[in-house]
DNA sequence: CTCATTGCAAAGATTTTGCATCACC
DNA sequence: GGTGATGCAAAATCTTTGCAATGAG
C-alpha cells in the first residue's frame, strides 16, 4: 500500500482522535466541511477505509444501520446506553481470562475479543 | 403490542431457527420466496423488527454494512473468522465475572454484555 | 366489522465507484 | 512525470414507508 500525504486524511484522523464518542461517516463529513467546504463523502469513506487498514482507527457497529468510527486504535471495551444510545469508552483493563476460556472450548485460533456492555448510563439514571 | 397470527412471520422465525449461521434480511427473503413467491422485502423487514421486539430473535452486526439475524434468542457468544468471515455460535457459558468487573468501574447500570471473538476458524487453519 | 398484515412501489439512507483534475514525491 | 488523492455525480446497497387490498380474530 503506497500512501501519499493528504491533509484531508490527517484531519479526519485528528477529528476522530479529538472525540470521545464514535461518529458516523456522515457526522465526520459535516464537521470536516467546516475546514474543507468542498470535501466529498467519497473522500471521507475512502480515507476511513485507508485509516482502518493502517490501524489508525477502528470501526464499531451499534446495530443502527450505520458504521461508527473510533479514533482510539487500542483495544478497549464499550458501553451502549439502551435509553439514549450513547456509546462510552470504558477505562478498564482487558480481562485475559476471557480468551483463555474461549480457547479451551474452541478448535480454531483466537486472537482477541470485542466486548460491548449494555445498560443505562449515568445521565439517564438521573432522569428518574 | 397487538399481534395477529401470520404464517409468513412464523416461517421467518422457523427459517432462522433452522440455521446455524446468521443470515441477512436479503438471504431470508431469497429463501422465503421459495415458499412465498410473492413475499416482499418489506414483509421480511417488518417481521424481523417484530420478532426482535418479542425477543424471538437477535440482531448481530458484523461490520459488513448489513445486519444479520440470529434465531437463537438466548445470550451466547460469537466467533468471527478473519479469513473467511464465517460467524460461529460458541457453546460456552456466560462469564459472570465480566459484568462484575465492569460494574466496579462504571457508574451507570450494566444489564449484560455482548462478546465477539475473532481469529481463524478450523476450516481456514486446515488450508495451510 | 376492526385492525393487523401483506405486496408493491417509491423513497430514504448509507456506502461505493468511475472519471477528470489536482497534489504529492 | 508518474501515481495517489480529491471532488463531483451517478450507481449500488440496504432499509423504511405509504397505500390499497387481504387476512385474522
Amino acid at each position: 500500500m503506497n500512501l501519499n500525504y493528504s491533509k484531508q486524511r490527517e484531519d479526519i484522523k485528528n477529528f476522530l482522535k479529538s472525540r470521545k464518542n464514535h461518529p458516523t461517516a456522515d457526522v465526520i463529513y459535516k464537521n470536516l466541511r467546516i475546514l474543507y467546504p468542498n470535501i466529498s463523502l467519497g473522500t471521507i469513506y475512502r480515507n476511513l477505509s485507508l485509516l482502518l487498514k493502517t490501524n489508525d482507527i477502528q470501526k464499531i457497529s451499534y446495530g443502527d444501520n450505520s458504521e461508527h468510527f473510533d479514533g482510539n486504535p487500542n483495544e478497549h471495551y464499550h458501553f451502549v446506553c439502551k435509553e439514549c444510545g450513547a456509546v462510552i469508552d470504558l477505562e478498564m483493563p482487558k480481562i485475559d481470562i476471557i480468551d483463555f476460556v474461549a480457547k479451551s472450548i474452541f478448535d480454531g485460533e483466537i486472537y482477541n475479543h470485542n466486548l460491548v456492555f449494555s445498560g443505562i448510563c449515568v445521565k439517564c439514571l438521573k432522569k428518574y
